[in-house]
DNA sequence: GCCGTTTTCGGCCCGACTGTTTTCAGTCG
């Protein structure tokens, strides 16, 4: 299940994207909003909090307290009810296109009668925004153009919201009696960016009590189907989830199998049908016999069709048979690898816990080194100064090796402009540990220009790593434009990491191109861009990617001891 | 509705971009 943090910040963007929608003060909106985010970022679990605990949340004051407390008491808010009211539920579903803000939304409600996603489209088939005002040919294009974007992700979900409900779930039918094993399996193992639906297994001599108990789970909003060792359920949120039981002794190969690709899983039974053997969800069998030769473990079954076992990560016929064949799998990195982040945000931008939250968190994480890299300000809205830069790196001095040894790096988020160029000059850059910098406007520029834009970038001599490098947001944002070969070649020429950001929502960059980046000699940094302590704990998304693009530790920069990553930092600079 | 080197009221991020306008509203980051 969420956090009930997660469950408070929803309700509270929700308030906020209702009271856009219903033209309320803009003051408030933001309030909201930034109530959300502050929630959702915060530490404890809000349960546990009384109303002057809830008060010492940044931006939640007396009236956010109150409605937070009316929440956990009676699990929901009247005012909130009465917005819903007001409101269909589609209604506020359509600021979720692209391009269609509340303003647009509600001229769309109450002059067209537009109530959902599916309405406005066929609103605009039939001509019936012509004439309208402020709607124009090239916003039914664009209303048009971001609807298809929507309907490209589908019903598929986000993978941190996928993992949430699958980690709840198996530890939910964990406890159920008779259960021996159950784990998540499909798509989620393989640590893909979006999931369709949730595959759990599970292993039990009698199925019976895991068949009944997945129904009745808090976030099961509707039974789809109901057999004797199949369930599929749908949550409240949406997400579909196919629970299986068989028997202990089929474990491992229902684990491959589940675990597919489709296409790893045609390729691991070819081999399997060459050596006179089939392999199902029940085991790996003689075929003239028919006895069981391998079933108990994923090893075993990998180990009796000739291969070494084989990454989740890996198994999507992208050559991972082959490789496996001729004793050639990468040696995958992992997150016990990673000795440090080497890009977060604290307050001083648009951070929510400050620089000691953070290194504490970070300390406790065991890392060796954090860099704390704040927004330039060429992002004009983080009101970032020189001074301030320079204030922090005198905490950043004074908190460096305090904490368990940890080092400490004050470094930055640089922005790449239109023409590549970043907000300061080499004088000024001279004083960071080190800089990340990423695209965060123009995104639409031509292929040519954005090429140009980031190699460019690369050839600063201050620039250590590309943050976010496409810029995708998954769902909402297409990446950016750009021929990768010649920027994955600066990369290299030039001694600039790519980033590897393990937000779940950018995910950036995707597997495939880290495979192709990887293949041009470029090196990476696994960074989770944590706003917010509990994002720290996002690394194993990114980790998930790295492998999927075949990474290993050495290939890493934030894998690497503190002197060895000093010296790659240290890039074409003329001084340190 | 929150907050405080502007401190219990008055201000709240702000500039770029787009599409639609003919001077501006809406959206985005």
């Amino acid at each position: 299940m969420p956090r009930c943090n997660d469950a408070v910040a929803d309700l509270l963007q929700e308030y906020a994207d209702l009271i856009a929608i219903t033209g309320g003060e803009p003051f408030k909106v933001r309030v909201y909003e930034k109530a959300a985010r502050s929630v959702g970022g915060y530490v404890q679990d809000l349960s546990a909090l009384d109303e002057a605990g809830l008060r010492r949340i940044p931006n939640v004051g007396q009236s956010i307290a109150a409605k937070i407390e009316e929440y956990l008491r009676t699990g929901a808010i009247h005012q909130l009810e009465e917005l819903r009211a007001k409101v269909p539920a589609g209604v506020r579903r359509l600021i979720d296109v692209p391009t269609l803000g509340p303003k647009k939304a509600m001229v769309l409600y109450e002059e067209v009668g537009v109530r959902s996603v599916e309405d406005l489209e066929a609103a605009i088939h039939a001509g019936r925004l012509q004439g309208l005002h402020g709607f124009g040919p090239k916003t039914e294009d664009n209303l048009l153009h971001g609807i298809a974007l929507m309907h490209k992700t589908g019903a598929r979900v986000r993978l941190d919201a996928a993992m949430e409900v699958a980690e709840a779930i198996v530890a939910a039918l964990s406890d159920v009696p008779g259960c021996v094993r159950c784990a998540y399996a499909g798509s989620l193992r393989r640590m893909k960016d979006t999931i369709g639906d949730v595959d759990v297994l599970a292993t039990a001599d009698d199925s019976a009590a895991l068949m009944a108990a997945l129904p009745g789970l808090p976030a099961v909003a509707e039974v789809i189907a109901h057999g004797e060792t199949k369930t599929s359920v749908r949550t409240d949120t949406g997400l579909q989830v196919d629970l299986r039981v068989v028997t202990p002794g089929s474990w491992g190969a229902a684990l491959q199998y589940f675990t597919g690709s489709r296409a790893h899983n045609i390729r691991t039974r070819e081999i399997a049908v060459h050596k006179k053997l089939k392999l199902s969800e029940y085991g790996l069998f003689d075929v003239v016999t028919g006895d069981s030769i391998a079933s108990t473990d994923e090893e075993d079954v990998y180990g009796r069709l000739g291969l070494p076992w084989i990454a989740p990560t890996l198994r999507e016929d992208a050559g991972e048979i082959e490789a496996a064949l001729a004793g050639a799998l990468p040696r995958l990195v992992t997150a016990g690898d990673i000795r440090g982040d080497l890009h977060t945000h604290t307050v001083l931008t648009d951070g929510l816990a400050s620089l000691e939250e953070m290194a504490e968190a970070a300390a406790a994480r065991g890392y060796a080194y954090y860099a704390v890299t704040d927004h330039a300000p060429g992002l004009s809205m983080q009101r970032m100064t020189d001074a301030k830069a320079l204030e922090q790196r005198e905490l950043v001095r004074a908190l460096d090796g305090a904490l368990g040894g940890m080092r400490l790096l004050h470094g930055i988020e640089l922005n790449i402009g239109p023409d590549g160029d970043v907000d300061w000059p080499p004088g000024f850059l001279d004083g960071f540990d080190l800089c990340v910098a990423s695209v965060h406007s123009h995104f639409g520029q031509s292929r040519a220009e954005m090429t140009a834009r980031l190699v460019r970038a690369c050839e600063n001599p201050h620039v250590n790593i590309v943050g976010h490098p496409t810029a995708r947001l998954i769902g909402r944002r297409e990446p950016v434009d750009a021929d990768w070969a010649e920027v994955f070649a600066a990369c290299a020429r030039t001694g600039t990491a790519l980033e590897v950001n393990a937000f779940p929502d950018r995910l950036d960059l995707p597997a495939d191109l880290i495979r192709l980046a990887a293949g041009a000699g470029v090196v990476f940094s696994i960074d989770t861009d944590a706003h917010a302590v509990p994002h720290l704990a996002h690394l194993r998304y990114g980790i998930g990617t790295a492998q999927r693009g075949w990474l290993t530790p050495e290939q890493v920069i934030n894998t690497w001891p503190l002197d060895r990553l000093r010296r790659f930092l240290r890039k074409g600079r003329r001084t340190r």
